[in-house]
DNA sequence: AGTACCATGTAAGCCGTTACATGATTCT
DNA sequence: AGAATCATGTAACGGCTTACATGGTACT
């Protein structure tokens, strides 16, 4: 995952300039399914990145925000780190440990853990619902539409399969 | 996910007696899909789970290797943590954060992107399958094997999904 | 005037990766 | 005898989280 981070801010500022604080917040809504990260470490990447002349400055707010957007140069560089550099696969979630380990509990234990992980992907898929329904005016250019629709399927083939997990152990 | 790799250990010894080096195989394998770790941080922390009494060296093996077992108190704490501590959902998947990105690309980079993806999904598919096929005999309780037909399900909703996205990018 | 939220930054410490290091056993 | 693999450990470095710190703006 090394670097991730800088892409992951890049790519962001390609889909729209923002500050570090939208950013902030992009990172806990659009992408918290597959990275997350912090102001602290927002705001200092965005400092590296205006220094490599990969993003910036476009904009002064009130409260002394600033707007920053991709370069020329940033949005190569967002290209070639896509297409060119070799994806990492590996990855990190907790979620599927638990969900690895869960057969080593007693039928009690499993299916209580199910059935909370269950309540978790139905408000998850509602979220992602309403995204969704709010996309045709939404700021969002509708290319993303598709990524949307990827994350309404894995939900819904692990809601089906938790399901099946609890009616299983109920025998 | 603090401590999870704790926990990783833990439930990976609660499935199965190993040394260190086995462990650090198993990571490799079966958990790879969620977790990893590599050796360096294994055996301190065998190490520093053997201080904590959750599990014990139940056997000295050639080129003075060490099986350690989960104690009853390691069991206990695997339980524990199961159950009772509310789980981080956070995920880290640099592959995630890539399709999110994918977009912004122009569509013969996109596709380029798609197809590399999808050659690596059906790799991991026929992989699974061979999880699957070579399961009655294997060393796994088949209590697992319902994650194995999870990572099925969810590598074949992303192959379909990576399939039509080829498909609409042709036109 | 006080509270809530917007907005940016830095520092300490933990976690994980890469690299360094050593020795035992098996196979050819 | 040499190479490959098994097996365990430590050290340096970088990334990420938590906590600390500050100030601006809007609302009541």
């Amino acid at each position: 995952m090394r670097m991730s981070l800088r892409y992951a801010v890049l790519g962001l500022l390609a889909r729209r300039p923002s500050t570090g604080y939208e950013l902030t917040q992009t990172f806990d809504r659009s992408l918290r399914s597959s990275w997350h990260a912090r102001h602290s470490q927002i705001y200092p990447e965005l400092a590296k990145l205006e220094a490599a002349a990969l993003v910036e400055v476009v904009g002064l707010g009130a409260r002394r925000s600033k707007t920053y957007a991709v370069t020329a140069a940033g949005r190569a560089e967002l290209r070639r780190w896509l297409v060119e550099v070799e994806p990492d696969r590996s990855q990190r979630s907790e979620s599927g440990l638990r969900l690895f380990l869960t057969p080593l509990l007693d039928p009690d234990d499993r299916q209580a853990t199910y059935e909370r992980d269950l309540a978790h992907v139905e408000l998850e898929l509602a979220a992602l619902g309403e995204v969704q329904a709010g996309m045709q005016n939404a700021p969002e250019p509708e290319a993303f539409a598709p990524q949307v629709e990827l994350g309404i399927r894995m939900n819904t083939v692990l809601r089906d399969w938790l399901r099946e997990q609890i009616k299983a152990s109920a025998t």
